[in-house]
DNA sequence: CACCAGGCAAGTA
DNA sequence: TACTTGCATGGT
């Protein structure tokens, strides 16, 4: 068995299922997965449940508001102004595309391929953010890389500090079976693994549930 | 107080 | 092409 699958097992007897994306709805996942970039989730957690208690978190009510109240409205998220106009641009494509899909789920139904370029095309949208839109709300097989599982990787020298975001997104996807259910579980679990045990602050490694694998230090 | 957090695009040489 | 910098709030 590939390290890649057995790292897997010993995570998700460890931790149990993670039950993510933590959304209600696939468009919530789009808003959070802009609001996150270089941000802590409490941070934007907040901001969400704003949004949902004013009731405006849909594509055309969020379209509709000028930039600058929508920075407003975002702001504890940080870097406000930037996501307000990075989010603009998704809703514009959203809008555009639900038009003339009839609605949210056919936009997804669409070929993986093909989204992510429609995702990738928007200005703020790069290869993490679109891949998490793209696992996690429109449920396509694509495996997400993120700081935590870069630092994952490297830790555990499966990688090097060079490798490009596809070398480590194909290390996954050519170790594993396609199946979204198992990418969303993975990279949920590595998250979860990365909060508690492999945080730049908490550099640990007695208690980590992967020092089996012979974790490498990362302050060395 | 300094450092960190589920990135990305634009600018510089 | 290969670095560097701006963006910003809230938690530890």
């Amino acid at each position: 068995m590939h390290i890649v699958e057995s790292i897997y097992t010993t995570l998700l007897e460890h931790f149990g299922p993670q039950n993510w994306w933590p959304a209600e709805t696939p468009f919530e996942v789009m808003v959070g997965a802009v609001l996150t970039q270089n941000t802590s989730w409490t941070n934007v957690s907040r901001v969400i449940s704003t949004l949902k208690s004013e009731n405006i978190l849909s594509p055309s009510l969020l379209h509709e508001l000028p930039v600058d109240v929508l920075a407003e409205k975002i702001r504890s998220s940080g870097y406000y102004n930037l996501k307000a106009k990075r989010l603009k641009n998704l809703l514009s494509l959203l809008v555009e595309e639900i038009e003339q899909c009839g609605s949210l789920n056919s936009f997804f139904s669409q070929d993986r391929d093909v989204l992510r370029e429609k995702l990738l095309q928007v200005k703020g949208i790069g290869p993490e953010t679109a891949d998490s839109i793209l696992l996690y709300a429109a449920e396509k097989p694509i495996f997400v890389i993120d700081a935590y599982t870069y630092r994952f990787l490297l830790r555990h020298g499966l990688t090097g500090e060079e490798s490009s975001y596809q070398e480590m997104q194909e290390l996954f996807m050519d170790s594993l079976p396609e199946e979204t259910a198992l990418f969303n579980e993975y990279h949920a679990l590595i998250v979860r693994l990365g909060k508690e045990f492999c945080r730049k602050s908490r550099p640990l490694c007695s208690e980590c549930p992967l020092r089996k694998f012979e974790p490498i230090t990362l302050e060395d």
